[in-house]
This record gives structure tokens, C-alpha cells and sequence, in this order.
DNA sequence: AACACAGTTGACCAAGCAGTCAAGTTTGAT
DNA sequence: ATCAAACTTGACTGCTTGGTCAACTGTGTT
């Protein structure tokens, strides 16, 4: 396998590895860990299984790649809000910014949900490390705001799983909302933006 | 294989069919369909893999059975809003019926969640034809409601989604909420029934 | 041109897994 | 007690799949 800790990659490595990766991001965000095989992986990134294993240690190693890529920017929202900004204007632009996210990388996203479903075995000490130290320290400010009167008195943990479920819904459950609403013309993306953005005004109106 | 479409189970059967539809649905919610092992299911069940494939088809066999059942009940908190009724208190009502779903049946909301979040394959039928129907038939009743000003004026269809978005979260997220939450002494759906009876009640406030 | 190393792959292996089957045991109706 | 049907299972089969390996080809540096 290609050993990342002490040499510059050369093109091909950089190539290849992403197609890799990029391949993975698909197949594992469509089917799961144990759904997926590196043939599928392989194929659709246009190489041979032994070549991708000459990228990667193993179907395991790929996954935890991917993880770490994602997790690593999955943070970065929520640490941008601002405990100096107005209240209302910095949940927003968080929600906002949670939103473009699940529009812009579904698939990311879903990989995250396929994890998280089936007991988050994988990303226990993430989820209990490093989000939640970071969760802790954005509710503990949402709650200063609201004791400083500035948004609605509401449970500060309860409202960021709120904004996390509300915007991860539209990507996660894309399937679901796209047969219900199979005719419908106007991408629920759009009509997303709107409506969380209006029902969250409602809730944090002070 | 056991034919159900004949003659009346024995004791034997009704005993060991549900048996392994229980160690199914833990089985199947808790890994997917495919990171699922009829050994597991059998072990689960206290079962040999034979003696149950006796019971059973095959592996996909035990999965739309288990689907089945589900789909039947799934509708229902939502067929019971009442047209007649108060807007307010049916929606809420509604709410109160889905989070008790999601309290109560976690597992089957989970292996309904593993279905959709990997593109629904096996349940597109029931997504396109009686939920779409249904919800369709509520998003009807509900700008009703908006238009003699009984509640705010949302976008229905998106109402739902937001309803199902943050019912559902608490089951199907429950390890991230888990984990993010360690020391928290209080039940997260304790705190959710709370929650989110109050920002829908600001949501749908006139 | 030559050479070392990066990159590639067909053929293979071992484990895991869904599903079969023939031969057994249990159940319950008579 | 008898017997047919219901129930159960150890041993097996064939396929899928993650991973290996030896041999081959491509690349770029001198």
C-alpha cells in the first residue's frame, strides 16, 4: 500500500486515490459498510480490485478515509458560530450553512447517516469526543442568549438536534421525499431553504 | 415453508414465526438487510438456520414480511388526523402519536430508516403509491385549515416532512444523541415530547 | 539506454454465507 | 398405541467476496 507518512504523492497516487475514494464515497453512502464490495468500489472508479488494494490496505481502510475526510468538515458549521454575533442571525446562518452542506454533499452526508443508524460503531469516540465537547460549548452559549433575552428560552441541546434533523432530512431521506412528492416541479432543496428558515424564525422569536 | 394462505398455524408455528420475525427486526435494524446473516437471526431466535428457512422462504422473505407489517401501521398517526378536528390539536395530537411510534417501535423506525436512507429500493411501491396518496390527501386538509386561518400558512407538504424530520430523529439518530448526551440524566425523549410540542405550537400559532 | 521503482493484474485462496437435503425426532389426532 | 404430518438439524453445496501473490508493464531519472 501507498505509505502516506513520508513522501509527496505522485500523480497517479493522487489520481487514483481519489477516484478511490470518490468511487467509495458512492457505493458506501448508497449501500452501506457491508452492502458494498470492492468490486463495485474497484469498478467505479475504473480500476482492478488488486489495484485498489494497492491504494488501500483493505475495503475497512477505505471506509475509515472517507470517515475521517468527512467528520473533519462536518464540524466546521457549527464551530463558525459566533458567541459575539446577534443570537437570532448567527443559528441562522448556522442553519444555513448546515443546509448548503446536506445540498451540496448528500452523499456525505447519507454516509454519516448510514453510520449513525446502525449504532455508530465506528464513530463512538468522535461523536463522543470531539462533537460533543464542541456541542457542550455552542450550547452553553445559545443558552447565554437566551438568558440575555435575545431568542426564545427553549432546551439550547434539544434545539441544535432540531437543526440537525431538519436539515440532514432532506438529504438523508431524500429518497422518501422524492416518491412522495414524485410530479412535484420546484427542487425540495428550494422549498427547504424557505420553510426551515421561516419556522426557526418562529421559534426563536424572543 | 410454512403456507399461511391455507390453514390456521399450530401452536409450534405462531410461536417460532414470531420468534424470528422479533430476532429479524433486531438483526436487520441494528446492521441493514445485507450486514444482516440468517445466522444471526437464527441464533437471535434460538433457532437452527434450517429450521428456520422451514419458517421462511429465504432471508428476503423474512425482510418483506417484517417491512410489511410495518408499512401497514406506519400510516396510521397520519390517517387519524381528522379533517373535522381542530387544526391545532390534530396536528399536535399527530406529533404526539409520532413520537410515541418512535418512542415505542424504535427498531421498527430504524429498519424503516435503513430502507430509505439507502435509496429505498424495496419500498418505493409503498412510497409512490398509498403514503404519497395519503399524504397528498392531508397536505389537502391542512392548507385548508392554513386558508381559514386556523393555523400560520406553511407549506404543507413541508410541514410533514418536518414533522416525520423531527419525530423520527430521536429513534433512528438515537446513538449519536446518545453518545453526544453520555452524562445526561434525563430520558432524550422525555425532553424531546416537551420540545417538540413547543416549537410546533410556534410554528403553527396563527 | 538503462535501471529502479511505481503501478497493474489474472489467477488464486480461504472464509463467510444463503440455501438444500436426507434423515431424524416430536406432536397430536384417532 | 399407532401413524401421518409437523418439526428439526448435521452435513453439505455453490456462490460471493475480501484479500494475496507472482509476474508483468509503465514512468521518470540519470
Amino acid at each position: 500500500m501507498v505509505r502516506s507518512d513520508t513522501k509527496p504523492l505522485t500523480r497517479i497516487q493522487k489520481q487514483n486515490i481519489s477516484a478511490i475514494l470518490d468511487a467509495a464515497l458512492e457505493v458506501f453512502s448508497a449501500h452501506g459498510f457491508r452492502g458494498s464490495t470492492l468490486d463495485q468500489i474497484a469498478n467505479k472508479a475504473g480500476l482492478s480490485k488488486p489495484n485498489v488494494l494497492y491504494y488501500f490496505n483493505g475495503k475497512e481502510a477505505i471506509h475509515v478515509a472517507l470517515l475521517s475526510d468527512l467528520l473533519d468538515t462536518w464540524l466546521d458549521p457549527l464551530r463558525a458560530l459566533n458567541p459575539n454575533g446577534n443570537a437570532q442571525d448567527e443559528l441562522l446562518a448556522y442553519i444555513r450553512r448546515k443546509l448548503e452542506l446536506s445540498r451540496n454533499f448528500p452523499r456525505e452526508s447519507r454516509l454519516f447517516a448510514n453510520e449513525i443508524v446502525q449504532g455508530a460503531p465506528r464513530i463512538e469516540n468522535f461523536l463522543k469526543g470531539e462533537l460533543r465537547i464542541l456541542v457542550d460549548e455552542k450550547a452553553a452559549v445559545i443558552a447565554q442568549w437566551m438568558d440575555a433575552g435575545q431568542i426564545a428560552k427553549v432546551d439550547p441541546y434539544h434545539l441544535i438536534f432540531s437543526i440537525w434533523a431538519l436539515t440532514q432530512h432532506y438529504s438523508d431521506f431524500e429518497a422518501q421525499i422524492r416518491f412522495v412528492r414524485a410530479d412535484n416541479i420546484t427542487d425540495p432543496h428550494d422549498g427547504a431553504q424557505s420553510f426551515v428558515e421561516t419556522i426557526f424564525n418562529k421559534i426563536l422569536a424572543p
